[in-house]
DNA sequence: GGACTACTACGATAAGCATCGTAGTACGGC
DNA sequence: GCCGTACTACGATGCTTATCGTAGTAGTCC
């Protein structure tokens, strides 16, 4: 027993909702602020496991920190440690399960958007 | 002159965004709510032109007024006055063309939410 | 162990929003 | 013109949230 369970990367443990506690209204909201959504958008064009520090946004890392948790929160995202980092991944299978084609819609109609309005 | 324009039913306009106006995160935020998602899925489901009254929310008038407020600030329904009632429409053609299929994944994962919670 | 990095927790603040009650306006019918 | 119906405008209130700064923790590398 030098170390009762050492756990390294694993000892910092996110919570998660399950699958079945999603909620659309949550996840919505949780679409619906620009920030996030832009943390999405890059999310699904950057692969899937990108750190927090990836991330430029024009807020601090306390703001940044708490969109993060939000996303998780609703489901949105899958946040796990390795190292130092936080390593974020879209929850695409269980979005896709319970709202078929949601997530790909709303990046569309975000792509479409911003090729809209941003050039 | 006997009436400068009588207007009848069209003297009291309301403000609507016009189509290229419509944000994606105004949309999602407006949808996020779930008494004003439950407003818009009774406007998908029972036809296009329903009068505020015909719905029977758990809330006061003014707070039902303030919702359909929001939606129609936000371009999800059209709004009109004929007499004294004021008839609500999804703006179907504008949000399939800003972000095709959006509107129709949004009612169905509600659909299937409301089947899986609500029996 | 000590320094550095990456992220978090906490408290504060200011803005936003869902809700209500009351008072008021527009329209239709008598 | 008068009354009822349908909806609105305004102000208040309490909750949520986006933002920040500071202080702190977990992990890596030397």
């Amino acid at each position: 027993m030098t170390t009762p369970a050492p756990v390294s990367a694993g000892s910092r443990r996110l919570p998660h909702p399950p699958r079945e506690e999603i909620r659309l209204e949550t996840v919505l909201q949780a679409l619906s602020d620009p920030m996030r959504l832009s943390i999405v958008r890059e999310l699904a064009a950057g692969g899937d496991e990108l750190s927090c520090s990836h991330f430029d946004l024009p807020v601090t890392k306390s703001t940044t920190t708490h969109h993060f948790r939000v996303l998780r929160e609703s489901g949105v995202i899958r946040q796990v440690y390795r190292g130092t980092a936080k390593m974020n991944g879209l929850r695409t299978d269980d979005l896709d399960a319970l709202f078929p084609g949601l997530l790909g819609t709303v990046l569309d109609a975000a792509g479409r958007q911003a090729a809209r309005l941003g050039g």
